[in-house]
DNA sequence: ATGGCCAGCATCGCTGGA
């Protein structure tokens, strides 16, 4: 079974690549980030076309979260209970073998002294609270998608200059520690990986040429599915292709069925 | 040299991203 997450930044403009992508990548699930579309524009018959079933929830202009799937799937769960937010960032469903998928798109905070930081702080608590219900349910769970944190300064291209900025202070890496503690694991640190590898890089200061990025997308398996996985990596490939987004996939492999 | 790009919305400049 292989997961991914991408956030496209914009599915309208992204959609081709998109569908290019499943179509050689094959992913059994592709979790979406920053649709940026309302539900009623969401191209479920081009995604259908490319042999992919569609959950998505998302808004006008901002946020907007998708699951992308060759088998449909079912529970689905769209918002945090519990906690009053307009602002779309969440999808879950449960697909064959009873796997729970949870796409994320936690909130970037804007800078550590802002009102956005506390609104990702509380946004991460929830996801907490919800999680630890989550994990009793659900032993195959994989949670996947932009966390706008980068763990560890090895996650970091130039750890000094954004030592306690937004992304990478030590309340964001708190709260990504307690998300682990709930009995989660970094897929991508499960293996060797290439040194320096990041998954966003600014689109200015010719950023990805220089390959001054950051880690911020993650696939988190509990303990269950962390034993079978195989692999996790980082396309970067496709972040050199015209037009593309800001973000790069991150691809994990298990060994189910 | 603390900006530089990109997307969306609505115009012909702003917000937000990270």
């Amino acid at each position: 079974m292989k997961l991914a997450t991408w956030n496209v930044n914009s599915l309208k403009v992204r959609l081709p690549q998109v569908i290019d992508w499943v179509v050689s990548n094959e992913p059994d699930i592709l979790c979406l980030q920053e649709t940026k579309l309302q539900d009623e524009s969401f191209p479920v018959d081009e995604i259908l076309a490319a042999g992919y079933c569609s959950a998505y929830v998302g808004q006008k202009t901002y946020n907007g979260v998708a699951l992308l799937s060759k088998q449909a799937g079912d529970r689905i769960v769209t918002a945090l209970p519990g906690f009053e937010d307009v602002q779309k960032r969440i999808i879950a469903a449960t697909y064959e073998e009873d796997v729970r998928v949870a796409c994320v798109y936690v909130p970037n905070g804007e800078k550590v002294t802002s009102e956005k930081f506390h609104y990702k702080l509380a946004w991460l608590a929830a996801l907490e609270d919800w999680l630890r219900e989550e994990l009793l349910n659900y032993p195959k769970l994989a949670l996947l998608g932009d966390f706008n944190i980068a763990p560890e300064d090895q996650d970091v291209r130039d750890p000094d200059a954004w030592r306690g900025q937004v992304l990478c202070s030590q309340p964001e890496r708190d709260a990504f520690q307690r998300l682990l503690g709930l009995g989660l694991v970094d897929s991508f640190r499960l293996f060797d990986q290439p040194e320096k590898t990041y998954t966003w890089w600014d689109y200015r200061m010719m950023a990805f040429r220089r390959n001054r990025g950051l880690r911020i997308d993650h696939v988190l398996l509990s303990h269950e599915l962390a034993h079978i996985c195989s692999a996790c990596t980082v396309d970067k490939a496709i972040r050199k292709h015209e037009r593309p987004s800001d973000h790069a996939p991150v691809v994990t492999e298990l060994s189910v069925q």
